[in-house]
DNA sequence: TTAAATTTGTACGTATGTATC
DNA sequence: CGATACATACGTACAAATTTA
């Protein structure tokens, strides 16, 4: 276990409670209940939200307040969208430069979600569907690629928790990524980036009826 | 003007410093020295570094040092690499959607961009540069897809702003962009994807030689 | 082992901008 | 419009942790 900064601890521990629905998405943080609640100091807590407002997980304005992001079909939409085209480059980089070792790996990860789509443990399914999507940012060696995706993943990692909060499961069918892990091993590379767009698109789609009934809730809620 | 923040004028006038050379790439910084340099307190310095850390531009090692990156062919390359598909992106969101109003603005960077670059303003030239490239990001109405083209922007200026410090002119030629513009604004997109991929790789080789010219020199220096 | 340099963290205070009554 | 409450933003001084020479 590697020694980490305050600043890091606390970025891990804020963003464990955001996924949690410890802090709500819309829901205002103030710096200094965070302070004690974390028992830090003011500045390293101000440098860890800091992170998390560039990583778009928290919205400030300033002299007024933070606030956890509230879910906006808007977001999603973009969110999906980016992530798709980086996701097709991620594997047009690595093409040539697949081996046993990339085939090994993107089984073993398929493998983990499978086991745990079928215990029905669904916190460990959404990181697990995330780790696999993560490996051919991982295997492609554009650091710069990577980069980017990890700066998306934290907010998809938001959708898919408040959606399993609130609807229990939502993960994936058993059977989502097996196409998916098969054509990357293969070498028709178009019929790779096809199954990318409708990966995305079924995964978009469930995301964006969450978020509309959500919405329509949320008015009942205020008539 | 809106008023600023000082981290935020801090970001700014670091990157102007880093920009201007005054900050060598790969020279360290130190936080209590740029206090005292921009007459700020150690807060607002520290999350202005922090900014650029998260930016790229400058590179950490937890409790031993800062300093501004080092330009590397990879790092480059990487930049190059993904912008390019960011930019066909943009331009296939962006593609239903042109008006009026959109030819009228491209072009109008185009023309600010060409005369600056007749009047052999080089300082300008690349701000005019990175300024029309940054239409298509900002008129796309993908605000994920802009605020990570903004995250990319600072690198290739550094790019190109060493490039001109050391060589004197590195500016394109007056009429690199006049295909970017005229196929941006007709409706053959393949051909407009294809035009944006050669533009790229153009940039690219131009700022390959320089740094791979940037080594040499400095290995015989060692030598 | 020590020492130096640097970042990291703490504790307190004041100033400033925003919202609301 | 003014007063006030609130949260952020910024300042200062000092102590602790870590790496490197």
């Amino acid at each position: 276990m590697k020694k980490q900064t305050f600043r890091e601890q606390i970025v891990d521990e804020l963003k464990a409670a955001i996924m949690s629905g410890q802090l709500e998405p819309g829901s205002p943080v103030v710096e200094a209940d965070l302070a004690v609640r974390f028992g830090v100091s003011r500045g390293p807590l101000r440098e860890a939200l800091r992170h998390l407002i560039e990583e778009g997980l928290l919205v400030t304005v300033p002299y007024t307040g933070t606030r956890v992001i509230d879910l906006s079909l808007e977001d999603v939409r973009e969110v999906f969208t980016l992530r798709t085209e980086l996701e097709i480059f991620a594997f047009k980089t690595v093409w040539p430069r697949r081996d046993q070792a990339f085939a090994d790996e993107l089984n073993a990860r398929h493998r983990k979600l499978s086991a745990l789509i079928l215990a029905g443990d669904d916190e460990a399914t959404i990181t697990a569907e995330l780790a696999l999507h993560s490996y051919v940012y991982e295997a492609c060696g554009h650091r710069l690629l990577l980069s980017t995706w990890q700066g998306l993943k934290g907010k998809l990692q938001l959708y898919w928790a408040t959606h399993h909060r609130i609807h229990g499961r939502r993960g994936p069918r058993p059977d989502a990524h097996d196409n998916y892990v098969k054509l990357a091993l293969q070498d028709d590379f178009d019929a790779l980036a096809l199954e990318v767009r409708a990966h995305m698109l079924q995964g978009f789609g469930r995301t964006e009826a969450f978020l509309k009934e959500r919405e329509k809730r949320r008015n009942r809620q205020i008539a």
